[in-house]
DNA sequence: TATATTACTGCATAATATTCAAAAATTAAG
DNA sequence: CTTAATTTTTGAATATTATGCAGTAATATA
């Protein structure tokens, strides 16, 4: 046994698709031609950012999801950039954004359950910079990655 | 001209892609029919639900993005459900998530820009049964879909 | 109106996924 | 511990699909 899932699981969150040209050419009746022409074109332009799976995230190990407000201290508020890219590079962050209201940040946060939870926010939130944070836990994911649940 | 654009943008958005196996058996270093086999495997348990596309949204018409939260009359406490697929309907909104906290809800957005935000406000999330709503507009994403802007 | 650019499409070919059957590995049963 | 059943891996053959190309059509530019 190989067990390449995480292996798959890593390259899926991320990537590792194409378009499926003939489907989507059938569907809309159109020459395929003319289909990958479009296509490439969007690529082309960076419409299209990547191809990639959504996963039953309850089922790879990742079904503890959170809303994570975050509040800098005032010495960050200048470039809440910097902490936000660097936490874009964990894994378990699924978005990052900088936003309007008394909170500076909200991250989405997918990791196994409550305990890793604790762990994540130990070692990846709470750093210099981070005054505060509130987390919103997801009791129920109804939607997500734009595709219903 | 056919402009197929938005119905490319439509199938890509929940679907219409397909896992690339012959390059992840080059990555992995795997033979193509075993990456095929694990592949289907993870489709047929459901772990897999959709392979999409993550798209530029400042570069399609969608470049106002927010998080509502919102806030339920008494009356549907008992099944914030109801509510939340009917939302979850909505090609605006990417992701809903039933919460813990003094929101019941969180609503991910994406539209045009302030103005269409307005409108889909009125049209979309003012209803009976939800009592209050606070939006937090994102200024900036620095990741989303687990994909690094 | 002429010219340049962009968009579309059929045909040929290259690349890729898929099927199948057999072997290997793992798990379950006695 | 041994045998049987199940799952996983894999190569070879085939079916599908994407891609490159070249010519045409449509649109934009001057």
């Amino acid at each position: 046994m190989k067990d390449l899932t995480p292996k798959l699981i890593g390259l899926f969150k991320v990537g590792s698709c194409t378009p499926q040209i003939s489907k989507i050419a059938k569907q809309l009746k159109q020459p395929s031609t003319t289909i990958h022409y479009n296509i490439k074109k969007l690529e082309k332009e960076s419409i299209i950012k990547a191809y990639k799976a959504v996963f039953d995230y309850t089922k790879i190990n990742e079904g503890f999801c959170a809303y994570v407000l975050l509040s800098l201290s005032p010495d960050e508020y200048g470039n809440p950039e910097r902490i936000g890219k660097d936490l874009a590079k964990h894994a378990e962050i699924e978005s990052v954004d900088i936003i309007t209201s008394d909170w500076e940040m909200i991250v989405k946060v997918r990791v196994k359950d409550q305990n890793e939870y604790f762990n994540f926010v130990k070692t990846v939130l709470s750093r210099k910079g981070v005054a505060k944070i509130k987390t919103l836990v997801s009791l129920k994911q109804l939607k997500a990655e734009f595709v219903e649940s």
